[in-house]
DNA sequence: TATTATTACCTAAGATTCTTATGTATGTTT
DNA sequence: AAACATACATAAGAATCTTAGGTAATAATA
Protein backbone atom coordinates (compact mmCIF):
# COMPACT_ATOMS: atom_id res chain seq x y z
CA UNK A 1 0.00 0.00 0.00
CA UNK A 2 2.90 2.30 0.98
CA UNK A 3 6.21 2.28 3.24
CA UNK A 4 3.06 3.75 5.65
CA UNK A 5 2.01 1.45 8.38
CA UNK A 6 -1.02 4.09 8.32
CA UNK A 7 -2.77 2.73 5.65
CA UNK A 8 -2.92 -0.89 7.68
CA UNK A 9 -6.57 -1.25 8.16
CA UNK A 10 -8.19 0.97 5.50
CA UNK A 11 -8.16 -1.07 2.61
CA UNK A 12 -11.63 -2.14 2.72
CA UNK A 13 -12.86 1.48 3.34
CA UNK A 14 -11.08 2.60 0.27
CA UNK A 15 -12.97 -0.75 -1.89
CA UNK A 16 -16.15 -0.27 -0.38
CA UNK A 17 -16.11 3.47 -1.10
CA UNK A 18 -14.72 3.25 -4.86
CA UNK A 19 -17.61 1.08 -5.75
CA UNK A 20 -20.22 2.85 -4.09
CA UNK A 21 -18.67 5.33 -6.11
CA UNK A 22 -18.77 3.60 -9.32
CA UNK A 23 -21.15 1.17 -9.40
CA UNK A 24 -18.79 -1.55 -10.11
CA UNK A 25 -15.39 -2.07 -10.57
CA UNK A 26 -12.91 -5.41 -11.28
CA UNK A 27 -9.42 -5.89 -9.18
CA UNK A 28 -6.94 -4.63 -11.50
CA UNK A 29 -8.66 -1.29 -12.45
CA UNK A 30 -9.31 -0.55 -8.40
CA UNK A 31 -5.45 -0.90 -8.44
CA UNK A 32 -4.86 1.90 -10.76
CA UNK A 33 -7.91 4.07 -9.72
CA UNK A 34 -5.82 4.47 -6.53
CA UNK A 35 -2.60 5.02 -8.14
CA UNK A 36 -4.04 7.99 -10.11
CA UNK A 37 -6.42 9.74 -7.35
CA UNK A 38 -3.51 9.89 -5.11
CA UNK A 39 -0.60 10.86 -7.47
CA UNK A 40 1.24 7.84 -7.22
CA UNK A 41 1.77 7.66 -3.76
CA UNK A 42 -0.25 4.74 -2.73
CA UNK A 43 0.10 1.44 -4.32
CA UNK A 44 -3.22 -1.64 -3.30
CA UNK A 45 -0.62 -4.51 -3.83
CA UNK A 46 -2.53 -7.38 -5.27
CA UNK A 47 -1.68 -9.70 -2.75
CA UNK A 48 -3.66 -7.41 -0.20
CA UNK A 49 -6.55 -6.82 -2.85
CA UNK A 50 -7.85 -10.30 -3.97
CA UNK A 51 -7.96 -11.51 -0.51
CA UNK A 52 -9.85 -8.22 0.68
CA UNK A 53 -12.62 -8.98 -2.23
CA UNK A 54 -13.02 -12.37 -1.75
CA UNK A 55 -13.54 -11.46 2.03
CA UNK A 56 -16.46 -8.95 1.52
CA UNK A 57 -18.17 -11.28 -0.79
CA UNK A 58 -17.65 -14.00 1.54
CA UNK A 59 -19.30 -11.48 3.52
CA UNK A 60 -22.27 -10.30 1.64
CA UNK A 61 -20.65 -6.98 0.93
CA UNK A 62 -20.10 -7.28 -2.37
CA UNK A 63 -21.46 -9.47 -4.99
CA UNK A 64 -19.54 -10.51 -8.50
CA UNK A 65 -19.84 -10.84 -11.73
CA UNK A 66 -17.43 -12.11 -14.47
CA UNK A 67 -17.21 -10.59 -17.85
CA UNK A 68 -15.17 -11.27 -20.71
CA UNK A 69 -13.34 -8.71 -22.31
CA UNK A 70 -10.57 -9.17 -24.99
CA UNK A 71 -10.65 -12.96 -24.38
CA UNK A 72 -9.66 -11.64 -20.79
CA UNK A 73 -11.79 -12.42 -17.72
CA UNK A 74 -12.79 -9.33 -15.60
CA UNK A 75 -14.68 -9.95 -12.32
CA UNK A 76 -16.61 -7.15 -11.77
CA UNK A 77 -17.39 -6.20 -8.14
CA UNK A 78 -20.40 -4.56 -6.83
CA UNK A 79 -21.98 -3.21 -3.93
CA UNK A 80 -25.37 -5.71 -2.36
CA UNK A 81 -27.72 -4.13 -0.07
CA UNK A 82 -25.95 -4.88 2.50
CA UNK A 83 -22.54 -3.24 1.20
CA UNK A 84 -24.19 -0.53 0.82
CA UNK A 85 -25.59 0.31 4.27
CA UNK A 86 -22.11 -1.09 5.78
CA UNK A 87 -20.38 1.56 3.24
CA UNK A 88 -22.17 4.21 5.18
CA UNK A 89 -20.73 2.91 8.66
CA UNK A 90 -17.65 2.61 7.25
CA UNK A 91 -17.24 6.76 6.22
CA UNK A 92 -18.33 7.66 9.38
CA UNK A 93 -16.26 5.21 10.85
CA UNK A 94 -13.40 7.48 8.54
CA UNK A 95 -14.90 10.62 9.81
CA UNK A 96 -14.44 9.30 13.31
CA UNK A 97 -10.76 8.23 13.19
CA UNK A 98 -9.74 11.10 11.53
CA UNK A 99 -11.13 13.54 14.34
CA UNK A 100 -9.97 11.39 17.20
CA UNK A 101 -6.45 11.68 15.33
CA UNK A 102 -6.81 15.32 14.74
CA UNK A 103 -7.68 15.55 18.66
CA UNK A 104 -4.46 13.76 19.77
CA UNK A 105 -2.42 15.38 17.35
CA UNK A 106 -3.56 18.79 17.64
CA UNK A 107 -5.08 19.19 21.06
CA UNK A 108 -7.59 22.83 21.44
CA UNK A 109 -5.93 24.33 24.59
CA UNK A 110 -8.16 23.90 26.98
CA UNK A 111 -8.38 27.27 29.43
CA UNK B 1 -8.47 0.63 20.68
CA UNK B 2 -11.67 0.72 19.42
CA UNK B 3 -13.99 -1.94 17.23
CA UNK B 4 -12.67 0.27 14.11
CA UNK B 5 -10.00 -1.32 12.26
CA UNK B 6 -8.86 2.24 10.98
CA UNK B 7 -6.72 2.26 14.45
CA UNK B 8 -4.17 -0.07 13.49
CA UNK B 9 -1.34 1.21 12.68
CA UNK B 10 -1.52 4.25 14.41
CA UNK B 11 -0.44 3.77 18.01
CA UNK B 12 3.12 4.98 17.62
CA UNK B 13 2.68 7.77 16.11
CA UNK B 14 0.60 8.59 18.64
CA UNK B 15 2.72 7.83 21.01
CA UNK B 16 5.01 9.31 19.67
CA UNK B 17 3.30 12.14 19.01
CA UNK B 18 2.03 13.05 22.99
CA UNK B 19 5.55 12.27 23.98
CA UNK B 20 6.84 15.54 21.70
CA UNK B 21 3.67 17.22 23.45
CA UNK B 22 4.20 16.33 26.92
CA UNK B 23 8.15 15.62 27.44
CA UNK B 24 7.38 12.79 29.31
CA UNK B 25 4.66 10.49 30.00
CA UNK B 26 4.54 6.93 31.48
CA UNK B 27 2.29 4.02 30.31
CA UNK B 28 -0.58 3.97 32.15
CA UNK B 29 -0.85 7.82 31.78
CA UNK B 30 -0.81 7.56 27.83
CA UNK B 31 -4.02 5.74 27.96
CA UNK B 32 -5.62 8.10 30.22
CA UNK B 33 -4.88 11.07 28.28
CA UNK B 34 -6.03 9.31 24.86
CA UNK B 35 -9.19 8.20 26.35
CA UNK B 36 -9.24 12.41 27.53
CA UNK B 37 -8.75 13.65 23.90
CA UNK B 38 -10.99 11.37 22.17
CA UNK B 39 -13.79 11.57 25.09
CA UNK B 40 -13.53 8.12 25.38
CA UNK B 41 -14.36 7.05 22.08
CA UNK B 42 -10.93 5.49 21.61
CA UNK B 43 -9.16 3.07 23.91
CA UNK B 44 -5.60 2.23 24.00
CA UNK B 45 -5.19 -1.71 25.40
CA UNK B 46 -2.07 -2.19 27.82
CA UNK B 47 -1.52 -5.63 25.73
CA UNK B 48 -0.64 -3.30 22.58
CA UNK B 49 0.75 -0.24 23.99
CA UNK B 50 3.65 -1.42 26.63
CA UNK B 51 4.96 -3.56 23.38
CA UNK B 52 4.76 -0.63 21.60
CA UNK B 53 7.01 1.22 24.11
CA UNK B 54 9.50 -1.07 24.46
CA UNK B 55 9.90 -1.71 20.25
CA UNK B 56 10.10 2.11 20.11
CA UNK B 57 12.34 1.89 23.02
CA UNK B 58 14.47 -0.63 21.55
CA UNK B 59 14.80 1.10 18.25
CA UNK B 60 15.87 4.25 19.64
CA UNK B 61 13.32 6.53 19.52
CA UNK B 62 12.49 6.62 22.97
CA UNK B 63 14.35 6.74 26.30
CA UNK B 64 13.11 5.66 29.94
CA UNK B 65 13.70 6.60 33.67
CA UNK B 66 11.96 4.76 36.44
CA UNK B 67 10.61 6.68 39.02
CA UNK B 68 8.91 5.56 42.38
CA UNK B 69 5.75 7.65 43.11
CA UNK B 70 3.40 6.43 46.21
CA UNK B 71 5.78 3.20 46.45
CA UNK B 72 4.45 2.57 42.80
CA UNK B 73 7.30 2.22 39.80
CA UNK B 74 6.53 4.34 36.65
CA UNK B 75 8.22 4.55 34.26
CA UNK B 76 8.33 7.83 31.97
CA UNK B 77 9.55 7.45 28.25
CA UNK B 78 10.81 10.25 26.52
CA UNK B 79 12.04 10.92 23.02
CA UNK B 80 15.75 10.68 21.91
CA UNK B 81 17.44 13.24 19.62
CA UNK B 82 16.42 10.40 16.99
CA UNK B 83 12.95 10.33 18.12
CA UNK B 84 12.37 14.21 17.44
CA UNK B 85 13.19 13.65 14.04
CA UNK B 86 10.76 10.44 13.44
CA UNK B 87 8.38 12.08 15.17
CA UNK B 88 8.53 14.93 12.28
CA UNK B 89 8.28 12.19 9.51
CA UNK B 90 5.25 10.54 11.27
CA UNK B 91 3.66 13.73 11.34
CA UNK B 92 4.35 14.22 7.83
CA UNK B 93 3.03 10.56 7.15
CA UNK B 94 -0.10 11.13 9.01
CA UNK B 95 -0.96 14.18 6.95
CA UNK B 96 -0.15 12.60 3.58
CA UNK B 97 -2.15 9.49 4.43
CA UNK B 98 -5.00 12.14 5.80
CA UNK B 99 -4.95 13.38 2.25
CA UNK B 100 -4.68 10.62 0.28
CA UNK B 101 -7.66 9.27 2.22
CA UNK B 102 -9.77 12.67 1.37
CA UNK B 103 -8.70 12.50 -2.38
CA UNK B 104 -10.10 8.86 -2.99
CA UNK B 105 -13.33 9.47 -0.42
CA UNK B 106 -14.17 12.27 -1.80
CA UNK B 107 -12.85 12.78 -5.16
CA UNK B 108 -12.25 16.02 -6.99
CA UNK B 109 -14.60 16.33 -9.98
CA UNK B 110 -12.20 16.66 -13.43
CA UNK B 111 -14.06 18.41 -15.57
C1' DT C 1 10.64 -12.46 -33.75
C1' DA C 2 11.92 -12.91 -29.16
C1' DT C 3 11.56 -10.38 -25.05
C1' DT C 4 9.54 -7.32 -22.03
C1' DA C 5 5.63 -4.72 -20.31
C1' DT C 6 0.80 -4.44 -19.37
C1' DT C 7 -3.49 -6.36 -18.24
C1' DA C 8 -5.94 -9.59 -15.22
C1' DC C 9 -6.56 -13.06 -12.09
C1' DC C 10 -4.76 -15.97 -7.95
C1' DT C 11 -2.42 -18.05 -3.48
C1' DA C 12 0.99 -19.09 0.28
C1' DA C 13 4.58 -17.87 3.73
C1' DG C 14 5.96 -14.70 6.78
C1' DA C 15 5.89 -9.96 9.16
C1' DT C 16 3.54 -6.67 11.84
C1' DT C 17 0.16 -4.92 14.79
C1' DC C 18 -3.40 -5.58 17.22
C1' DT C 19 -7.03 -8.07 20.91
C1' DT C 20 -7.89 -11.04 24.52
C1' DA C 21 -6.52 -13.11 28.49
C1' DT C 22 -3.76 -13.45 32.24
C1' DG C 23 -0.43 -12.25 35.88
C1' DT C 24 1.85 -9.30 39.67
C1' DA C 25 1.50 -5.66 43.11
C1' DT C 26 0.00 -1.43 45.65
C1' DG C 27 -3.53 1.96 47.06
C1' DT C 28 -8.41 3.51 47.47
C1' DT C 29 -13.21 3.11 47.84
C1' DT C 30 -17.49 0.65 49.03
C1' DA D 1 -13.74 -8.05 52.56
C1' DA D 2 -14.37 -7.06 47.93
C1' DA D 3 -14.08 -4.24 44.18
C1' DC D 4 -11.92 -0.68 41.66
C1' DA D 5 -8.01 2.11 40.20
C1' DT D 6 -3.17 2.51 39.38
C1' DA D 7 0.92 0.58 37.15
C1' DC D 8 3.67 -2.64 35.10
C1' DA D 9 4.18 -7.01 32.03
C1' DT D 10 3.77 -11.16 28.69
C1' DA D 11 1.78 -14.85 25.65
C1' DA D 12 -1.59 -16.89 22.34
C1' DG D 13 -4.16 -16.00 18.64
C1' DA D 14 -6.57 -12.91 15.08
C1' DA D 15 -6.39 -9.70 11.36
C1' DT D 16 -4.15 -7.30 7.77
C1' DC D 17 -0.62 -6.58 5.30
C1' DT D 18 4.09 -7.52 2.15
C1' DT D 19 6.78 -10.38 -0.52
C1' DA D 20 7.15 -13.69 -3.69
C1' DG D 21 5.65 -16.55 -6.51
C1' DG D 22 2.19 -18.55 -10.31
C1' DT D 23 -1.05 -18.52 -14.80
C1' DA D 24 -2.42 -16.45 -19.11
C1' DA D 25 -3.57 -13.11 -22.76
C1' DT D 26 -2.38 -8.77 -25.44
C1' DA D 27 0.69 -4.89 -26.70
C1' DA D 28 4.98 -2.76 -27.35
C1' DT D 29 9.81 -2.90 -28.33
C1' DA D 30 14.40 -4.28 -29.39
Amino acid sequence: MSNNKLYRGSLTTIIMRLLEQEGKMYGYEITQRVKELTNGTMDVKEGALYPSLHKLQSEGHLKVEAEKVENRIRKYYSLTPQGEKEVVNMMQELKEYMENMQAIINPKLSF
